[in-house]
DNA sequence: GTCCAGGCTT
DNA sequence: AAGCCTGGAC
């Protein structure tokens, strides 16, 4: 833990400093924070989710990094189930390592970001390899931060709620509460924030009781402190809190515009066999879906992101085009394919075969919309039926080329692969 | 329907 | 700095 002196060389400007000044007993609310918090915590937190250990002498630090990962982008609710259903089947940091990767990707399937599950399956195996040599898991912050996919946050409360020793956390939950109650104006995406937040949130932890300190914090931000209507009449912090002072909780945290993001359209091919097996691919490790199962992705063009700044011709333009088409300050982009769909694209035009729309009903051909960071995709199903010399000639293509192959119906497929969800959309 | 949150890796 | 996914808020 840095002494309260090595904090300020920690901020680039005078950023606690400037804290410190806009109250007149600054030590008083800096040093209150935490049993104003903690007496919160006690009264009204959360105690009964599946992963603390706050009540126990011997915390389960296997358990705190599984939660952690889960909770990285993903809220307590969607997490509970998936977390049961991993701690069914891998009850040990042993049984994920030992697994296969397909088995962690099924249980993953659906909770998005899945470079997490490849981090945290990849992370067992390097944790058994630590408890093999030194007969525990990682006792330090540079411990845990070596293990894939453990960032500075999760190593802080891995070490704080796992092991019940002293650890910061610094996630988005901290980042609001901290923003609005200092009042920090700076943009939290630049690096000059997040430095300036870590100190904050360093010098606001108690030494004794990191772990309940964090979980109150993250409470704190869940239940109360929430992005809109933050309920501040419950807050302990409201007294000396600078947003709600100003009225303006709502305000914090900034963050820098977000860019438009770009339209994305592909057919997703359904290709058949006659008893109904559909051919599933298991995408490359990195990109979307990262080793994950889909469906032959075939793409059909790429365009920019709607610009702020239009005109009102082209305002125009955009409302008569109802048919997603390219309108004129938009730019198309190079085809995206992987080595698999490569391989299907030209087989396909070898033999002159084009899949068809599949829709029930003449009105029921809209392609389904599915929404990512960075771009929106609309996604068009596609049937195309293969007798068995077709069938045997494509997937030799596809083995000849180490692709990982699959040919199951749409049940099956759901009930045994990692689908993302997008996928399952198609499915339904 | 649209907008937005969220930690880590590369 | 960009990429990654889904669900909840509105």
């Amino acid at each position: 833990m840095p002494q309260i002196d090595d904090m300020t060389q920690l901020t680039p400007t005078a950023n606690l400093t400037t804290i410190e000044n806009t109250f007149t007993q600054y030590s008083t609310s800096l040093d209150s924070f935490a049993p104003r918090l903690l007496d919160w915590f006690a009264e009204n937190g959360r105690h009964d989710l599946p992963w603390q250990q706050h009540q126990t002498d011997a915390p389960n630090p296997y358990i705190v990094w599984l939660s952690e990962v889960m909770l990285q982008q993903t809220q307590v609710t969607t997490v509970l189930p998936y977390f049961a259903r991993f701690m069914a089947s891998f009850p040990t940091v042993q049984d994920l390592a030992a697994a296969k990767w397909d088995k962690v990707a099924e249980h993953w399937a659906g909770l998005g970001y899945y470079a997490r599950a490849r981090n945290l399956h990849k992370g067992a195996k390097q944790l058994v390899e630590v408890i093999d040599e030194t007969g525990d898991f990682p006792q330090t912050l540079a411990g845990w931060e070596a293990i894939s996919g453990v960032g500075p946050s999760t190593a802080g409360a891995i070490m704080a709620m796992g092991l019940h020793r002293y650890g910061v956390i610094c996630d988005g939950n901290v980042k609001r509460v901290l923003t609005r109650w200092a009042a920090i104006d700076g943009d939290i995406t630049k690096s000059a924030t997040t430095k300036e937040l870590w100190a904050l949130a360093e010098r606001l932890t108690p030494i004794e009781n990191s772990g309940l300190f964090a979980q109150a914090m993250m409470d704190m931000g869940a239940t109360l402190c929430t992005r809109s209507k933050p309920a501040c009449l419950l807050c302990p912090l409201q007294e000396d809190c600078l947003a709600h002072e100003q009225g303006r909780e709502t305000d914090y945290p900034v963050k820098a515009k977000k860019q438009p993001k770009p339209s994305k359209f592909s057919n997703a091919l359904l290709i058949e066999d006659i008893d109904g097996k559909i051919l599933w691919l298991q995408r490359p490790d990195n990109g979307i879906w990262g080793g994950l199962w889909s469906l032959p992705l075939q793409f059909v063009e790429k365009i920019a992101g709607k610009m702020n700044t239009k005109t009102a011709a082209e305002k125009t333009t955009e409302i008569d085009d109802t048919s997603l088409k390219v309108t004129s300050n938009e730019k198309v982009y190079e085809a995206e394919f992987t080595t698999a769909e490569q391989i299907i694209n030209e087989w396909l035009d070898k033999h002159k075969l084009t899949a068809k729309a599949v829709s029930k009903t003449l009105l029921d051909d809209a392609p389904i919309k599915h929404s990512l960071t960075h771009f929106h995709w609309y996604l068009t199903p596609q049937s195309l039926i293969l007798n068995a010399e077709q069938i045997t000639e494509i997937t030799e293509a596809l083995e000849a080329a180490q692709i990982n192959i699959n040919w199951l119906n749409a049940v099956d497929a759901q009930a045994t692969l990692g689908l993302p969800r997008a996928m399952v959309k198609i499915l339904e």
